[in-house]
DNA sequence: AGCAACATGTAACGAGTTACATGATTTA
DNA sequence: TAAATCATGTAACTCGTTACATGTTGCT
């Protein structure tokens, strides 16, 4: 599979993609989709409010990759992907850049810890270890709840993929935060 | 440890911290700086050019954060960490706000992988998964190379454990993905 | 009747990218 | 001496956040 997009073709808004990606499956308003950013995209992803993301639709429906359903109670729109919509989604989910958008505060930290005195770094660390701890007690049970609830044959549910790569992702942090302290001790064992 | 800012403080600005973690290993000028940003931290972290870099050297020499020895060819400026820069590093370092800035297209399409058609996820997944193989295969020699000039006793080489953090993130995919692909066969078996 | 939630929009500002612009030093 | 690299800066544009602004519907 090409994990490269070498064609000089359109750059970027990625938040029309996030947005095309939300209504894959299923109309949704504005109002919708901005509740949607403030869920796992928003906290691992992508991060959006609603003075974005009514802008995006307008535009997005002059493309015609999206049509309003002009309905529905207080000025409520609800837009509907299109074939065209449908296709720049595809296109962009199998395109890939090859340096693709990242600003990551988190990540960011733990690329700098090494700035840290030793000792603010343990503590730092250990912090890390300790909140991804609970993070996956929490994520945990909420996941095989869904897996219990989940019938042989059905389509599985909306953000399952999305919610075991979330839940990876802490065990990973949790397993270096505890490697990077074990490192740590080795060469500057800590005063005390 | 405290995970999270409840004070009113500052806000964003990650440039800048960026920039105070990597002065932290020591003097640099905004040329070096816009290199380092092309390595590691600009991959998995944080993006900036220099056109972003030189203004903000500028804000924080401004605020003494860092100060320049007007030196070198080519009018070439060598920025220092201050003990003020230093402090806000670590103030920043050990203060997580409630909801980090997180902006990562690749982990977008981790969250939009549902929105395709079941052989079109099929094979992103496959692909990513083989994407995630290689660059284990080219990370994993460069830390053990890394590890084996290591003496005992000797501080850590900078960025050792940033590096960790990498592999364990792409070993974390490498697994999701092929989870998924399980997953997915388990629910809806792919034509052929 | 009042409050929470629904629902949409605009304006000012902050932060990053691309493109424009210039020049000095080193190396082949 | 030509090209690559070093080195800095500005301007225009895009994208996201915060704050401003307004009105409706449903629930208690």
């Amino acid at each position: 599979m090409d994990m490269s997009d070498r064609t000089g073709t359109v750059r970027f808004m990625s938040l029309r993609h996030a947005l095309l990606g939300l209504l894959a499956h299923g109309p949704a308003s504005g109002y919708d989709l901005t509740r949607a950013f403030e869920g796992g995209i928003g906290q691992y992803a992508w991060q959006a409010g609603h003075s974005r993301i009514y802008p995006e639709l307008g535009k997005m429906a002059e493309a015609e990759q999206v049509v309003v359903d002009e309905a529905g109670p207080r000025g409520r729109k609800t837009y509907t992907l299109t074939d065209a919509g449908r296709t720049e989604l595809r296109r962009w989910m199998l395109h890939w850049p090859e340096q693709a958008t990242v600003r990551d505060e988190t990540v960011l930290r733990m690329f700098l810890v090494q700035s840290l005195e030793p000792d603010d770094a343990r503590r730092l660390l250990e912090g890390i270890a300790e909140h991804c701890a609970a993070e996956i007690a929490r994520l945990r049970p909420v996941m095989e709840a869904e897996d219990a609830e989940h019938h042989p044959g059905d389509p599985l549910p909306f953000g399952r993929l999305a919610g075991e790569y979330g839940l990876r992702q802490y065990e990973a942090v949790h397993g270096w935060a505890l490697w990077s302290l074990e490192r740590m001790a080795a060469v500057e064992p800590a005063v005390g």
